[in-house]
This record gives C-alpha cells, structure tokens and sequence, in this order.
DNA sequence: ATAATTAGCGATTAATAACTAACTAGGCGA
DNA sequence: TCGCCTAGTTAGTTATTAATCGCTAATTAT
C-alpha cells in the first residue's frame, strides 16, 4: 500500500501542499501532521525530506522567488514603453497571486521571519528587486519626458507597490470578491495617469 | 507579598503588557504566561480577568479601536481644508503606530482573526470608517474644484490608505530606521499634489 | 539474484500553551 | 474587629505539535 516516490518529486509534492494549506488555513497554522495528510505521508514522513520545519518554509520561499522571477521575466515583452511595462509587472504579480493566494500571506507572516532568518533575507531581497525594476522604469519614464518633473521614481515606485499591496489586503478581507488583476492594471493606471505630464488619452483635465 | 489591586486596574495593566508584548515577540506568539510574567502576576491569575484567551484580544482590539477613534477626532479640527483633513487624518494614524507598533501586526494578523470573528468584525468595521472619512474628504475636495474631475474620491481614499499601510510595512522590515509621520506626511502631500488640478504651491509643473 | 540504498512507518518523547479546581489571603463594609 | 467577597496562587490536566529512533520494504546498482 506505501506509495514510494523518489525524493525530488516528493518534496515537490510536499512544497506545494504547504502553499494550498497556508492559503487555506493561514501559515502559522500549517503543521507537518496537515502536510503529511494533504500529501498521503504519516507526519515522521516530512522529516525524512525536509529535516526540520524550517527547511520546507525555506524551500517554499525559494519556491516563490522562482515563480516571481519567472513571472516579472515573462511580463517584459519587445516595444513596451516604461509605463506599460509598470503596468505589465503590477498585473503579473496580481495574477500571480490570485493562482497563489498564499504568497502575501506567507511575504508578510511575521510569525514566520521570527522564527526564521533565511526567509526575511529572501523576501527583502524579492521586494527590494521588485521595486527597483519599478523605480528604473519611472526614471525612464521620466527622462522621456512622460512623468510630471516633480515625480521621485523611488516615490512613484513605492506608491505603485503600495497600491498592490494594499489591493491584496482589501481582495483578501473582501473574501476575493473582485477581479484583482484587473482591479489593479485599472487603478495603477490611474496612479500613473495622476503623474503623466500630459493626461494622455481618456482622462481628461476639463473643469 | 502579593500585590493586589483592582480587576479594573488589573484588566488595563494586562492589555498593556499585551500591546508592549504583540509589538516585541509577535501577536501570534503572546502567550499567557508572558502576559502574566510581564504584569507581575501567576499565569492562571490572568484568566480571572479573562476567562478565555479570546476575551483578552477582544479587550485589546475595543482598546485599539478607542484610540484610533480618539485620535482621529482630535486630527479634525477648525478651519482646515478637505485635503489638510485628510493629511491630518494620514499623520495621526502613522503617529498612533508609532507609539503603538502592535496594531498594525494585530490588525493582519490572520491567526488572530481566524481564531476570533469577533476581532475580524471590529477591525473591518474600522478600516470601513477610516475608508469613508477619506473619501468624504476627497469628494468635498473635488466639489470645491481642488481635486481633479478624473478623480474618484473612493479611489482616492484607497491609495491614500494603501500609502499608509505600505509605510508602515516598510517601517517595520526596515528596523524602523525613519520618522514614520514625517514621511506619510510627505508622500500623502505629493500624492495628493497629483491628483490636484493646479499644482499649487511648490511643486512646479514646468518642462 | 543479491546487496546496498533510502522512502516511509509505528511508537514515542519533549516542549509548549490554554485552561481548571481547590485553596489562600488582602481589603472593604458593617 | 469580624466576615465576606474576590484577586491571586499552587498544582495540576489536556491538547497540540515538532522532532527522534529503530525498523520495514521498495527501488536501484552490481
């Protein structure tokens, strides 16, 4: 009856059972025994792969540096303007989220960077790209002469990651009630309206 | 030897210690025992005051919620335009945080709310207030012509409010090494200066 | 085919943490 | 001053959960 897989598919199995119970039951309440259940293992099973509980979240969170990369890489395509392409990097981490829910949870779990040091490196590091590869595309923005003069693109790309984080928590409290990546491309595109020179397109500046 | 006093005196001295200890070591991580330590008191005298764990986070989310109120009562004050309210309203909830750094960790906390309905309702219900006092001010800010007519002040309000949580979650990964209020302040200024339709004062539209 | 390797199991343990019951003593009112 | 109420203590229980150890059996290499 003992289903035998080799280790590596395993700890895949494993590390993407963590992601759907953290979201599920929120990661402060993931327990191995859950693990081993949702995964078809007795509890001592996990231990044989990932010798302590802080080796899986270790291996979740690179899970979810790899999926972010790979995403951020993806949204960049040939003839995009510095503003659409802001806009393409908010819209793939919302749909990254939205097919990974756990992910913010798991970014800002205090409970879990208490507990353990590698985490809070690997996702400061994320963060710390993420809003540098925002903040060059403003700058670029801005020396083409699209960006208001008196727009910081350190600034801009803070207000532009505020707004995606802060649309994740009210997703979240709202119990998923909306479109998130649209609700974000809609609203990003206003922030970046607000600091256009010129209000190109719809919105219009008429009294 | 034992120091006794007033369930009354009691009940506010161990939602203080709660507070000071969700700040240092995590909400998720208060136990009762450190309460009871921290108040100079035997673990199980603090379930004389709160029968049950629960009790003791809804005390302290009534007393977060009392704050917040007070504070954002006195923010408002005579003469002061739309937009200053709501500058008023942006520093008085980063100075709060200041002094009080747990709230925001107790506010997310998804371990606390998944164990308590109760704090979830009062804490949504805040955020909701806060929401519409922002957005209130916004829509009297747009009637008298300061806001551009492209701006929906529930917009608005939201990425007012995502500002704030997002400082607040860079305050706190960055070993709160900045003056929190000063820079809400400042963000919310130049937020607000670009959804405004003259750029008055300072900062200059020029090419 | 046989030996070596290793994924997985059963049984247990140690630590943590909420909560309970029975008793003790401080301080106020009569 | 005495007695009552109740804040607080001592000594426990129960539940949860990460981690360990020795063993079994499936897979792989020789």
């Amino acid at each position: 009856m003992r289903t035998r897989k080799s280790a590596e598919t395993r700890k895949q199995e494993i590390v993407e059972a963590a992601l759907r119970l953290a979201d599920s039951h929120g990661p402060e309440r993931l327990t191995t025994d859950s693990v081993a259940e949702a995964v078809g293992l007795t509890q001592p099973g996990i231990f044989r792969h990932f010798p302590r509980k802080q080796d899986l979240w270790e291996a979740v969170a690179r899970r979810i540096g790899a999926m972010m990369e790979a995403r951020w890489k993806a949204a960049q395509r040939e003839g995009m303007s510095p503003i659409e392409e802001i806009e393409a990097l908010v819209e793939a981490q919302l749909r990254l989220v939205h097919a990974t829910p756990a992910i913010p949870a798991i970014l800002f779990s205090r409970e879990l960077h208490a507990r353990n040091d590698g985490l809070r490196t690997i996702f400061h590091a994320l963060l710390t790209r993420f809003h540098q590869m925002i903040a060059d595309r403003a700058s670029r923005a801005k020396e083409a002469g699209v960006l208001r003069t008196d727009v910081d693109p350190q600034d801009a790309a803070f207000l532009v990651i505020a707004l995606v984080q802060g649309l994740v928590v009210r997703w979240s409290i709202s119990g998923r009630s909306f479109d998130l990546p649209a609700e974000g491309v809609r609203l990003a595109q206003r922030q970046l309206q607000f600091m256009m020179l010129r209000p190109g397109g719809e919105g219009h500046d008429a009294i």
